[in-house]
DNA sequence: CTCCGTGCAAATGGTTTGCATCTTA
DNA sequence: TAAGATGCAAACCATTTGCACGGAG
């Protein structure tokens, strides 16, 4: 994860946020997490160390990470939405098949992005973008 | 639209599927549609000149569609798809407030476009390119 | 002590499914 | 006449809402 637990609890304490337990668990969880994971994972994953918590305290604790701008919510063709921690600029590149979603950095695209953005005559406060494929393991 | 009625039928019959007056009113309305409508909008619509049509069949249009690549669908935040007729490369402008959509085109899209896709080591089978925006009527 | 967060349960609502009937080719 | 499309109703299921209780500050 890229925030230590103190910058996180600074974090939620700037805002206005009490800092919980279950807080506390369920950002640690996404905020390291590289697997986009739905609600539903994550509440499996935490429910691992508070076994009475709740899909809906899931849900809340992350419309308060997006608010905060730490996660990006990602709503896919399929039901459920997937939560990205990766609030920089990248691709999503995802399989159309299996929903697998792997991040793709590059300074290049970052420098066409920016110029293209700069066209747009509304400032901008936030972007996607993703690219569709059918991914290696689906191929076969 | 961009397509005439024969062109329309054409493809449909090319493809398998038979004509009916209910798929030719969605198709019309929606290819030639620049408003980036939900199945609910499309159904009030249609349901103009057929008041017997179903929300069923509009979602079964649109998969169809989907299937065609003469539409793709955009999944928001908020609770309903939306359908985009335009399945060019561009980027959709959305407001985070009101979901209002616009497209923008740009020669600059399509050098990114290529960047992309020799940077990215699998072959893409679509993209989307998001920019939110608060619009004009939201700042107010 | 007060307010916010939590967790349970119920409600919501867009989308999907089942199925009988109708239409196209 | 056979395969596919339509339309009605019911089912589905991710997400939201209401509310009483509990814990943080």
């Amino acid at each position: 994860m890229k925030l230590t637990e103190d910058q996180l609890i600074s974090i939620l304490r700037d805002s206005g946020h009490k800092v919980t337990p279950q807080r506390l668990a369920i950002c640690n969880f996404v905020l390291s997490s590289r697997d986009h994971p739905t609600a539903e994972q994550i509440h499996s994953e935490v429910l691992k160390k508070h076994p009475t918590i709740s899909l809906n305290t899931i849900y809340q604790t992350m419309d308060m990470l997006k608010k905060l701008n730490l996660v990006h919510e990602l709503n896919l063709n399929s039901n459920a939405s997937r939560f990205d921690p990766n609030t920089s600029i990248h691709i999503n590149v995802i399989c159309r098949n299996c929903d697998k979603i792997r991040d793709f950095e590059s300074e290049n695209i970052k420098k066409l992005w920016s110029q293209i953005v700069r066209e747009i005559d509304s400032s901008p406060v936030g972007q996607r973008l993703d690219v569709y494929v059918i991914c290696d393991d689906c191929k076969k």
